[in-house]
DNA sequence: CCAAAAAGTTAGTCTATGCTAAAATGCGGT
DNA sequence: ACCGCATTTTAGCATAGACTAACTTTTTGG
């Protein structure tokens, strides 16, 4: 018989719950601290709902909270969200890889898969595909005892004109925006490089492969890269920039 | 602009909603009404709650009910059921062969899966498999349009001794039994004689390929079979009986 | 440094689903 | 035909999660 446990067992989180914890990992991992109101945009419920939800987390240990000054997760939280956030990107994984699920539809089916989706059947699946360490918009995938790359990246939107980088990663929201990348084949893993930019945030010119494509910088601020090398092969290879871009 | 319509829009179902219409079709399907205290028995839930709930599925046409009387579904509704059933089949059907997920655990797992999965993603699951007719439990898994196997089976503890038959089917929802008879050899597709049965529902000798083994009477009353003929090879094949066996 | 604007919180409701306790109904047996 | 018991329903309430409207705090622009 336990004598006074249970004040506050972690028991199983609720759909919702693993939502919020999800949404508030991704916008503190930028600022440090979530805001509520950021929080209501992600989920699509109102501000009074967060604060509502949030002092419930906060009560049961998942989250520290000041009053108007946002929140952000404590360690339990955080073990909570990279869970969930393995779970989803597993399923992204093995939706798009072995069932060849469309990469532009696979975040939404993964969205209410991860709540019902034992970690048992994610071991499974992720041993199925020998264990990826990224899901098809590149994100990296948490280890299932919580570890994961951290790393910040810079956008396309910030290369000079002459870079050469890698694509590797994309929100996976924005299904419109997924289906116009796979169109012009700018998907994690191809390499690219900036063959013009217009001033005033004008369209970029890339080179894809033997291809070329122009895009626009809305959609070149969302694609996330790695630096190969800061300009052409030939102009100066700027060995500060290539350092900064190896050891990480 | 739609003058007067959405007094009964179908929406989207609720897992508890999809539960509830599930249950009641199969316990219908035997009787042709399911008891309120029946379906809160299949549900683990008060039997107070099911009248609730039975008011507002009957509100919304998914079901017949007469007060004190049960219920049985109507076309709709049972529409909905087959969709949730062929759901849990299909899914119990892929983790078993795809996943190699063990059989008496896969129950619990789909009985989530289902209420999450997109009808796109079982289609996607079912034709991985070559559209599979029944899950590893031997249940036939009702195709997309709603038409499915309900013919009615023997139980094994109905045969006679000599009878021969296949086993074809059993509840997928007692791990415990599952794991026994997976170590007993007895799985769908087997093909079982009855060598001997003591009094008194009492033990039942059976053969199963070159094994025997014996089974209590609860046992056998679970396991449903297809028979192939009613007496030992030899014996009086009782052309009456392996007529009746034949033709459904 | 102060007053709007913006952001956040509180208060009061709503819906879905569940529960318990009490009342109503139906049915088997005499 | 009726009585008692099992079944079912009603009534009243609880909890999770979300909403709107109104109030409070923080931020920001002059």
């Amino acid at each position: 018989m336990v004598a006074a446990g249970r004040q506050v067992d972690p028991e199983v989180l609720t759909g919702p719950v693993e939502d919020y914890l999800k949404a508030i990992y991704e916008l503190a991992s930028r600022d440090g601290v979530a805001a509520t109101s950021d929080v209501a945009n992600a989920l699509g419920v109102a501000p009074a709902s967060v604060t509502g939800m949030i002092r419930r987390l906060a009560a049961q240990g998942l989250l520290d909270y000041v009053k108007y000054r946002g929140v952000h997760l404590t360690a339990n939280g955080r073990r909570a969200a990279l869970s969930t956030i393995r779970r989803h990107r597993i399923l992204e994984t093995y939706l798009t890889r072995v069932l060849g699920y469309p990469w532009d539809r696979v975040h939404d089916e993964a969205e209410r898969l991860e709540h019902a989706a034992s970690d048992e059947l994610i071991e499974c699946m992720s041993a199925a595909m020998g264990h990826p360490t990224a899901d098809p918009h590149g994100a990296p995938i948490p280890t299932a005892d919580g570890v994961v790359d951290e790393r910040l990246l810079q956008t396309l939107a910030e290369l000079p004109v002459g870079a050469r980088a890698q694509m590797v990663r994309v929100s996976d929201k924005n299904p419109e925006l997924l289906r116009y990348l796979a169109d012009i084949a700018l998907q994690p893993g191809v390499d690219v490089t900036v063959v013009a930019r217009a001033p005033f945030d004008g369209p970029i010119t890339l080179k894809l492969g033997s291809n070329e494509a122009i895009v626009g910088a809305t959609l070149a601020a969302q694609v996330l890269v790695e630096v190969l090398s800061a300009a052409m092969p030939s102009n100066e290879p700027s060995p500060a920039a290539r350092k900064r871009n190896r050891g990480r």
